[in-house]
DNA sequence: TCATAAATAGCACGGTCGTTCTAGTTGTCA
DNA sequence: TGACAACTAGAACGACCGTGCTATTTATGA
């Protein structure tokens, strides 16, 4: 994996940076992590903004001020959460994806990996998706993280799709923002259907609407 | 109109639904009409949940128990909005659509008067969209309402579909389930590139898929 | 116009929220 | 082992939440 694929994100992530594969964490870098892999599966069921530090103080079996003193503020926990959802997103989709030589496949390696990211999250939520409601109206500090994060994915999106006319497997006149677009509806759409209306088949209609997008802006081989 | 397409709610909304067309409202009326638009129009920007009883009596001029004495309970009130909105999405964009003769010229009707809803929401925002996100895994009255409600128009839309299936418009052999699932990802790719990302463009792109979609299950005519 | 019902305000309740401050416990390192 | 820092619990705060109760005001209809 070259240098120039090596992340989708340019800014660091900071805090939580080094606990990634930092050595002999200490005890509090231990409960912090712990308190984080706790919010996130809270926060992606009910929302960054439903989640509370009472609530998740209860299931970590913590008082609400021992949970609360690693963060010092409610936002900077969101703040924390949505940096480490990009840093899990990017472990679990971006990287695995990039394995896939560049041209079509990699574009379809990376939209597989979302859809089962989507799919996973079934009955779990995805916090971009639900910060992209809860969020939508409230500046700040935690939007602007959210929207930098998710813009981030799709540039690495867009730049699969670029690549893949570069390799002639997508005709040169097909406009990748078009086609990012309407990969992300398929996203969209399955979300809601699956997860709100319970209606079963989203993640194969989402496939079929994949193929068929993808034989639309395919360059005619004869 | 025939009675066939008169409607797409089967039950009855039921408390609001004199006010509509009622004759000389009371007192009460009037202004739990006042309430009820004043909510819909808080709801649709920091969603239903998001809305207190404290702000929407502030926004009217009123006090906390005055505003409560005419629902009696929170969900009472979330209830009322949902019925309402619903019955203002039926009036605003199914009604107006179903003059379109059946066929595709009925779908294509469907879909941007559709479109037209969320892009003069993307300063507002879809309660069902917002809602689909706050009651996926919130179980009750509200979103049970919200699921019918949302089940109901996206049968309706399946209908014009088939219809133009049996015009033959559209050819036989597509499934109009299939059709519905990615009208309705560029529906959700709209508010969430323009209501969240500020994207630009937004519309145009989903009128551009939706031209895609009609043509790749269009009946060959030759 | 007057009796009655409807609509609204005011106040208080128990609860949860994020946050602060103060002790006390626990881990870390020389 | 002992001194110091890091961590955590507990109690309390002001603010807001939905809701109930009680007056008081306002509209309605004989």
């Amino acid at each position: 994996m070259n240098t120039e694929e090596n992340s989708v994100q340019k800014t660091p992530s900071a805090s939580l940076e080094s606990l990634h594969q930092g050595r002999s964490l200490s005890k509090g870098q231990q409960t912090k992590l712990a308190i984080v892999d706790a919010a996130l599966g809270l926060a992606s069921q009910i929302g960054l903004e439903g989640m509370s530090i009472g609530v998740l103080a209860e299931v970590m079996h913590m008082s609400k001020s021992g949970v609360f003193a690693h963060f010092g503020s409610r936002e900077e926990l969101q703040l924390t959460l949505v940096r480490e959802y990009f840093h899990r997103f990017e472990q679990e989709i971006f990287y695995p994806a990039m394995l896939a030589p560049r041209g079509l496949e990699r574009v379809r390696a990376l939209f597989t990996h979302w859809m089962k990211r989507v799919a996973v999250e079934l009955q779990s939520g995805c916090i971009f998706i639900s910060g992209s409601v809860e969020f939508d109206d409230r500046p700040g500090a935690v939007r602007d993280a959210l929207v930098s994060a998710v813009q981030t994915w799709l540039t690495a999106v867009r730049r699969a799709v670029m690549q893949a006319k570069e390799t002639g497997e997508l005709s040169a006149d097909a406009d990748e923002n078009q086609i990012v677009f309407e990969l992300h509806g398929l996203i969209l759409a399955i979300h809601f259907e699956a997860r709100f209306l319970k209606t079963p088949g989203a993640i194969e209609r989402a496939k079929l609407g994949f193929e068929n997008l993808l034989s639309r802006y395919q360059a005619a081989h004869f």
